[in-house]
DNA sequence: CGGTATCCCTGAGGATACTG
DNA sequence: CAGTATCCTCAGGGATACCG
């Protein structure tokens, strides 16, 4: 067993990720980006529940953030595209444990009943 | 690029684990508990900035979720530890997971200054 | 299409004090 | 020591409607 310095030192960088991709939207939208660049509508669909107003402002976040880039196009009418950047493509590995994890509980629970 | 019905159920299981490990909380004290087990108090410290309240509230709902176990001694006064379980234990991926990145993003954000 | 505007509510989370 | 009890705030999130 460790100190309790160290443990907190442990902690401190996944607190600095928690603070980023927090609540319930942030990580589907960019799972979601990563099948490909989407568009706002594109979005609300597969982002299965959200609402306009919320991935309005998750996206804003996740722009403030660098994790994810809005691409503008001057089309009639005009089109947004949103893409992962390279930064937010780095959350993989991220979003890789989670999904592992997460299957694997859904297979515990199924196994209770 | 997939279909959108393979992008929402790749979505799904990240749903759920985000929906047991919510907050700011319950990753942090699930990592505390990873160095050992810990008394209350001792978690109170190690969580930097928790609440009795909350920390009774985020342990009562890590129980629940089998993540963690409550032991009470019989001493006194009585003494109550929590620790690991093996659910909790596996999971580390998802901690190492988020921890490397969190440290990458901290070192961004220093090569920034 | 790609969002805003408005209103609303719950619950996460905090501060402080207290108890067996 | 291991929590409860109260009271409070505020942001996360939802519903609905609307706009350029």
């Amino acid at each position: 067993m460790k100190s309790s310095r160290e443990c907190i030192e442990y902690i401190r960088p996944v607190r600095d990720v928690l603070d980023i991709i927090n609540g319930k939207w942030k990580l589907p939208i960019l799972i979601s980006l990563s099948f490909g660049n989407k568009r706002f509508k594109e979005l609300e669909k597969e982002v299965e529940g959200i609402t306009p107003k919320m991935l309005s402002k998750e996206l804003r976040d996740l722009e403030m953030n660098q994790l994810i880039i809005r691409s503008v196009y001057d089309t009639v009418p005009v089109s947004v595209e949103y893409s992962l950047s390279e930064y937010g493509k780095s959350l993989d590995s991220v979003i890789d444990a989670l999904r592992e994890w997460g299957k694997k509980h859904r297979n515990k629970l199924f196994a209770k009943l």
